[in-house]
DNA sequence: TAAGTAAATGCAACAATGTTGCGTTTAAGA
DNA sequence: TCTTAAACGCAACATTGTTGCATTTACTTA
């Protein structure tokens, strides 16, 4: 199915400056910073972009995450999302790094006990360390006991 | 030991704003936002109260966590506190019905696996849900099926 | 394919949160 | 008590996000 007709499907209209944003999110499976996207679409108001994410977040379409440095992040919705909790079900990584996030829809919250009267509804898991392309750069820049084939 | 040579021990003057917000941060297990702060001490300066807070993180006196909102909030920092990552090695609960915030410093992170080639530093673990005087509350105004002696 | 309409956009103004510079005050050691 | 680096208070600014309103546009229906 395609972009157009997926927003259509949530009863929004297929603008431009949406198929831009969906389309980015929908390729990458990134989470966006507000920032980042302004740079990708530097015509597009900001006004506009707030209210694009903030359809699309209550549409289904997107979920809203954030970094370790408690920054706003938008990702796409994966195909077998539950609707508007979607971003609980899975873990995220924010590389220390370069900055970027990254949904790991392949990867499940943890189970966990926790004492006391506290009645849990969901958790969220925010890993962080380093990207693989960051690893990679950080072994090319300053190589210390590798074999040549590993420094590349 | 008390609280003014606990600030002096870190290298910080123990003025009145801080062994306020110091003494507050330590009676209660809790993390406060700036907001809830700013409440409490309706006369302190906003950027003082500010610079305290991150005067206080850098010493390794507390901790800055991010609510379920994406806003910040500090915390004590145990007495165990292994230093500037102590944030991380505890698991924090937000209530969704009064917004307050707790350290479960009995709680430590779960270990947790993730494929391809990230680099693990840490995570943050963030649970949401009801808190035990919610849950009460909650009982209380809406009685459902419970006995005389649980509502109360 | 033209017209009608609700939805979306663009712009300005505002609010909330956090930072910086600088002159004044104060905690703590001598 | 004196000295001084540290902390404070205030104003100004930056960033992030929201709201109101006039204009434009995507989609429906004829
Ligand atoms: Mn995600
Ligand atoms: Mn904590
Ligand atoms: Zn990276
Ligand atoms: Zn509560």
């Amino acid at each position: 199915m395609d972009i157009v007709q997926q927003i259509r499907d949530k009863g929004l209209k297929a603008t431009p400056a949406r198929q831009l944003v969906y389309g980015e999110l929908t390729r990458s499976h990134m989470a966006f910073s507000h920032a980042e996207l302004e740079a990708l679409f530097i015509d597009m108001d900001r006004v506009t972009l707030y209210r694009i994410l903030k359809d699309f977040e209550d549409a289904g379409l997107v979920h809203k995450v954030f970094d370790t440095q408690g920054s706003t992040r938008f990702a796409i919705c994966h195909h077998t999302c539950p609707g508007k909790h979607h971003a609980e079900n899975h873990v995220h990584f924010n590389c220390n790094d370069c900055g970027k996030m990254f949904c790991l829809q392949a990867v499940q919250t943890p189970e966990i006990n926790i004492p006391g009267g506290f009645k849990v509804a969901g958790m969220h898991t925010l890993i962080y360390g380093s990207c693989e392309k960051c690893n990679h750069q950080s072994e090319t820049n300053f190589p210390v006991n590798k074999t040549d084939e590993l420094i590349e």
